[in-house]
DNA sequence: CGTTGTTTTGACACTAGTCAATGGGTGTGG
DNA sequence: CCACACCCATTGACTAGTGTCAAAACAACG
């Protein structure tokens, strides 16, 4: 039950409504398709960039997943986030031109290339363009307040359960079935993106198994009742 | 000992160089301060704007500090964060043009207000200003992943050590002695933002105060020994 | 000088981390 | 096709670090 694979111009891409082309005319799109590269799919923990790379490109999620990360003093990997399809990857380098974190691909994944002094250029001539990037440039500040929020104060049933309802409600906005996916990490990722350790994800996915809110066989997760499992985070929300 | 203080024309605010104005040419600089407006000061707790509110303007804070935070469904307050002087408040509210969290000051504070129509008009003309615009909001981008690393993995002394060397660090780069300040927030706050209780907080300041590392004395913070201060949050380093 | 709010300190409970062992899948080579 | 190894996930036992609750000390203010 996948949707149509995203194509590689952006005038047919599905994606699109999500990305960078929202809310250009056509022409627009057009132009700024030229300046698109595309690369060639990375395999399972192919690295796309690493922390303190000049930033020469962006990218945009166009298939698969990819995790943002950054290497502790004692050589652990700390996941701060995860980029799925139609999300941008490298806003942070704006800042100075440099990444400021390291991204690999979970899985076998794709991205369209944005070479950043041609996106400037572009910017320039295309205000929607320009209104379109400090969108979702802010957006991204919104996601990152939200999961402050998320790690600041929760129990690790309240952040177990938001991380799946992330998940259910960022893969319905592609398209994808809101309540069975494959979580296309491992549970060591997860435990390090919600700063706990993997034992405690194990254990609080049993007992939301137990408690026949969701099912879980490895990394296939099915939600059997979204409403309890939005109960559950229900003395987190705020206003 | 404290500098010059910001000045209503941006020419000669000693916060140019942290603010808006930065790269910006002299007469950019007086097109931009034409929009400006000033607003009264606000008292201790006031606010500036509370959550889901129209954003009409961004501000920019010209002397004080000032408190991001929201309400959690019980009625306490989470902090995500803190405004000092020469930094923008309300960039997340340009992704879909409401505030996504309240703000309020901490202690008796002013901002330059900068409509939010006027500027976007202003940026369209001036492509240093847009420019300028882009790489604030990527800066608080990385911020917000350096508050979510520290926030995931640490214990409460690297929490609080990592929290009195940012506020050194941002009052040195306002000018202010970066081993002697007061802090405008009561433990209570440190605790929320840092995702920790206030008997913690006291717990933690006075064994560093054991260690004499740090002197407090109520709201008044005096490092004694930087490099100490520096050691205990190596762990916490990341490449 | 009393009232109020903040900070500190102590005692105790509990959540989640650590360490260790077990189980289950997947892939490789014989 | 099976045996083995490897990785990942699960489970259990124990522990350490924080939270919670309560009381006392302290500062600020009227």
């Amino acid at each position: 039950m996948t949707p149509n694979p995203p194509n590689t111009s952006c005038l047919t891409c599905r994606l699109s409504d999500l990305c960078l082309p929202f809310g250009l005319q056509i022409d627009e799109v057009e132009t700024l398709e030229i300046i698109i590269k595309n690369k060639r799919p990375l395999g399972l923990g192919e690295s796309l960039f690493t922390k303190n790379e000049a930033c020469i490109s962006l990218f945009a999620v166009k298939s698969g997943s990819f995790r943002r990360f950054v290497m502790s003093a004692d050589g652990t990997e700390q996941t701060l986030g995860f980029y799925l399809p139609g999300e941008l990857i490298g806003l942070d380098a704006l800042f100075d031109g440099n990444f400021t974190f390291s991204v690999d691909a979970l899985e076998t994944s794709s991205v369209c290339e944005l070479p950043l002094t041609r996106l400037n250029e572009l910017c320039a001539k295309i205000p929607n363009l320009q209104y379109q990037l400090t969108r979702i440039l802010s957006k991204e500040i919104t996601t990152n307040h939200e999961q402050m929020f998320l790690l600041s104060n929760n129990s690790a049933k309240i952040k177990v359960a938001t991380f799946l309802l992330m998940l259910s409600k960022r893969y319905g906005a592609l398209g994808y079935s809101h309540t069975h996916f494959n979580l296309s990490m491992p549970r060591q990722t997860i435990a390090s993106f919600l700063g706990l350790s993997n034992e405690t994800i194990s254990r609080q996915l049993t007992a939301l198994c137990k408690e026949d809110i969701i099912l879980v066989n490895q990394r296939a997760i099915q939600i059997n009742d979204l409403r309890l499992l939005q109960a559950i985070i229900e003395p987190c929300h705020n206003n």
